[in-house]
RNA sequence: GCUCGUGUGGCGGAAUAGGCAGACGCAACGGACUUAAAAUCCGUCGGAGUAAAAUCCGUACCGGUUCAAGUCCGGUCACGAGCACCA
């Protein structure tokens, strides 16, 4: 029988029933956690996608299992989520009925994927077992100061009359309805990932990862280093004072505390608490007027960099605190209220938005550094290097001392002291949503937020729910839900009506999948600290500021409250590419370039498919599709079967000792791709490995035709040739595997090991170049030196030619590679 | 706008540490086998040049370092991604 989809169901069923990849934690062998990042159960069939990141991470994980790892590789489900909630709007159909069908079939057509997943340890973040410990994750986070309520901005899009997720606003607009997004104040909880963001970024650099990656997590932490230094205000003619009576400081933080003898206004945030204190009665009326248009001013006109500056005095001033100048302080939506303390001192010589700025409302510049003394740049001048003019007694100074010297005496006057901040915002989870999990707190009239005790977990989300959006959160229309005891004083009280984030649910999972089955605990510690953390994490590129951070925060949490030992979720990252449609376009049903899998597993069976995507294509690039090679593929399998039937019953025995020149030669060939094919396919390299393995089916060809077989011999690399393979075409080399009569399976088989010495030979070919041009090749003892070199090459009669008369100035020979003669 | 990444034959892509550019395959062309086709096997396959060689050009473009550059450095262009008034 030859190969097809027929074979396929064959091993699939065996290998079920003798459980083949039933995870044993017990067995012998170095753990190791290989992952693929799990799957969203939307309606459709698993989609190249899919296939493309799981069934070669799985030819990976096959691997290291046959080289004697104890591999843990489970799947599961990121079942929460809005794609189910709008399918049920448009529809009808509840979310849970629609990702439990779901969930089912992507089962099952995992399952014909062939892949190694051990389906005990399945988890699906919707059911109530998973998402009590998400709650119970909330609380204990909660009680660690590391969750919090506080009132914030949302995207709200206004058709929708909802608030949407920010990865639902795509270029400032709704991506479901296109309208444009406004931002709308609302209370929400907060999970405070802003105290891990020094960590976050020191631990990157000792994390497997791509550099691109590790570079977008630098960037969005974006930390900064500055000064936040201090003006006492001025309202009316009079000091303003704080809560206790002392003067007010009005604090800005800054990168060029260097220009600070430049300052000639400051600029607040006008939503800011500190604009209102600010406002003087007479400007009162404006700055209210202006601070309404910018709330109603859409994220795209936020975006804007072209945008014109707008913005409004407020009436009051500052006073510089190193010469007393009396600069008036001004709103404008430039400034962000979240970032640092959302005031910002300007220096309109030195800072594009300040220079705009000041030139629209004919605002003081003033220069105070210069590239060198004299110089007369054009403004404004915002290199970070130079010399500071203007500047009293700070003249003179190199733009880096000046600084420091400048934030001294702001310290000595208690005004000033140099800060680090950061770009990241703490994480905002709340939903106002229905398909995730329910928030665990209770709003009580008399005690205010309290948690759910831990004994009532989890808090079930209900199924008879109206999910229609209308601006409120759909749990808040639920009395049977919405309506509870307060745990504290039993009186009537309110849960919270929102749900969390998805990312909360994929923050944690790979912890939950070891021991998805503890009804006790999150999970068992001591447990975890063995399996995890995950060795090998396979996904898309798309992840790499939010799940990928979210994770990192979460595994850093759980190890400060003692529930872990390690830092790190993830020592080693792999993304895989995107393949795009055959017209080079990211696959969408609205283009309508998508490619289904499924036509070419029926066809050509899941071996050829999985095999082709891992030599159509470099595996971290991805590209178009492209189905001309699956030909290749077929014409590969079909050229293994043919020596499979040729060798199966050759009976003789393979003698290492006794090989022919020939012999050594293929053994030469097949002890190369034992090694290119391990440290290949090790780096995800697996286009290479299966052009090593066509190499390798090249010379057998020649080796076949030469006449002289040693069957034995022949035999043993045909096996090898097949153990190879296995990880990429598990079907396929387990049927071959059966036919040579070798015993059951061949993934209990121990992956090939090459044999150095068989990759030593004696004479080797190397190029000689002429001033760095390749002249002629000659064959040289593979352990010549350079002396024996030189005279190989002086005493070739196509050297003397080549020369043509001229010097020999140098002599380079490159051991193995290439000899170049510098002639003159 | 800022930051990062990528540019290699007709195509997918190789080249791990600066050392023979184009592995492996697709497509194309030629041949063997065949009544024929399929399948299989053998060969050619970056460009110019030649009867064939020799030779020259060639890894987006311009320049540099080096005995030697797809690879390193500086600049330009194109495409892609991330961030987006972050003070």
């Amino acid at each position: 029988m030859s190969y097809s989809i027929e074979i396929d169901r064959k091993w699939q069923k065996k290998w079920e029933e003798t459980k083949l990849y039933k995870f044993d934690p017990e067995k012998k062998g170095e753990k190791l956690y290989c992952l693929e990042m799990f799957s969203y159960p939307s309606g459709a069939n698993l989609h190249l996608g899919h296939w493309y990141n799981y069934s070669l991470t799985d030819s990976w994980s096959r691997m290291k299992r046959m080289q004697g790892f104890n591999v843990f590789h489970p799947m599961g489900f990121d079942a929460f989520g809005l794609p189910a909630e709008n399918y049920a709007i448009k529809t009808g159909i509840h979310p849970q009925d629609s990702t439990l069908k779901n969930i089912a079939t992507m089962e099952k057509q995992l399952k014909e994927m062939g892949a190694t997943f051990d389906w005990d340890y399945e988890l699906a973040t919707c059911m109530p077992d998973y998402y009590k410990w998400n709650q119970w994750l909330f609380l204990k986070l909660y009680e660690n100061n590391l969750a919090y309520r506080k009132n914030a901005p949302v995207n709200w899009c206004p058709k929708c009359q909802t608030v949407l997720a920010n990865e639902q606003v795509i270029d400032g607009k709704c991506e479901r309805c296109d309208s444009e997004i406004i931002r709308k104040n609302m209370t929400q909880w907060f999970f405070a990932i802003t105290k891990y963001a020094q960590e976050l970024l020191d631990c990157l650099p000792q994390l497997d990862w791509p550099e691109k990656t590790k570079k977008i997590q630098t960037n969005w932490i974006g930390r900064s280093e500055g000064s936040e230094v201090s003006f006492f205000c001025e309202k009316d003619g009079e000091q303003l004072k704080d809560e206790n009576g002392d003067p007010l400081k009005l604090t800005v933080f800054t990168t060029r505390a260097d220009t600070f003898m430049g300052v000639t206004y400051v600029v607040v945030a006008p939503e800011s608490e500190i604009c209102a204190k600010l406002t003087t009665d007479a400007q009162r009326e404006e700055v209210e007027k202006y601070r309404e248009f910018t709330s109603k001013a859409s994220d795209i006109d936020r975006m804007s960099t072209t945008r014109e500056k707008t913005g409004v005095f407020t009436g009051a001033y500052a006073i510089h605190p190193l010469n007393g100048r009396k600069v008036p302080i001004w709103a404008s939506d430039y400034v962000i209220a979240g970032y640092g303390t959302g005031v910002v001192m300007a220096v309109p010589a030195h800072d594009e938005r300040d220079f705009e700025f000041a030139t629209k409302f004919g605002l003081d510049i003033i220069r105070v550094v210069e590239s060198k003394e004299g110089a007369a740049d054009e403004l404004p001048y915002c290199e970070k290097k130079g010399v500071l003019v203007n500047s009293d007694e700070f003249n003179g100074l190199e733009m880096h001392k000046g600084l420091d010297a400048i934030v001294s005496k702001l310290a000595t006057m208690d005004m000033g002291v140099k800060k680090v901040n950061y770009r990241l915002r703490d994480w905002l989870i709340s939903r106002q949503r229905y398909w995730g999990t329910p928030i665990p707190m209770i709003h009580c009239p008399e005690c205010g937020v309290v948690p759910v005790p831990e004994k009532d977990l989890p808090v079930l989300l209900p199924y008879d729910v109206e999910f229609t959006p209308d601006g409120e959160s759909p749990l808040a229309k639920c009395e049977s839900f919405i309506n509870c005891k307060c745990p504290k004083c039993g009186k009537d009280a309110k849960r919270d009506p929102d749900t969390m984030d998805t990312f909360v649910d994929s923050s944690w999972y790979e912890l939950r999948y070891p021991d998805n089955k503890n009804s006790e605990k999150i999970f068992d510690s001591e447990w975890i600290n063995k399996i995890a953390p995950v060795d090998k994490y396979v996904g898309g590129p798309e992840h790499a500021a939010m799940h990928l951070l979210y994770s990192r925060f979460i595994a850093k949490a759980m190890r400060d409250m003692g529930l872990v030992k390690f830092d790190e979720p993830f020592k080693s990252l792999v993304h895989q590419g995107i393949i795009l449609g055959p017209d080079g376009n990211r696959m969408s049903k609205s283009r309508g370039n998508t490619v289904a899998p499924d036509e070419y597993v029926n066809k050509y069976g899941s071996d050829v498919f999985r095999t082709y995507l891992a030599f159509g294509f470099s595996y971290t690039e991805g590209g178009p599709w492209d189905d001309k090679g699956l030909q290749a593929i077929v014409k590969f399998v079909n050229r293994v079967e043919r020596l499979v039937d040729d060798t199966m019953t050759i009976t003789d025995k393979y003698d290492p000792a006794s090989l022919t020149k020939a012999d050594k030669d293929l053994n030469y060939v097949l002890n190369y791709t034992i090694k290119s094919v391990t440290a290949d396919s090790e780096r995800f390299s697996f286009n290479t490995s299966i052009a090593r393995m066509m190499e390798l089916i090249n010379a057998l060809t020649k080796y076949q035709q030469s006449g002289e077989v040693n069957k034995g011999f022949l035999r043993h690399v045909v096996e090898t040739l097949l153990l190879l393979f296995a990880p990429f075409a598990p079907h396929f080399t387990e049927e071959q595997w059966e036919k040579m009569g070798n015993e059951y399976s061949i993934f209990n088989q121990a992956w090939p090991t090459f044999d150095e010495s068989a990759l030593v030979k004696d004479e080797i070919e190397i190029a000689v170049q002429i001033n760095g041009r390749v002249s002629f090749k000659v064959d040289i003892p593979s352990n010549a030196e350079q002396a024996d070199v030189e005279a190989i090459v002086k005493s070739d009669a196509r050297f003397d030619e080549a020369l043509a008369g001229r010097n020999i100035v140098k002599f380079i020979y490159v051991k193995g590679r290439l000899a170049n003669i510098v002639a003159k």
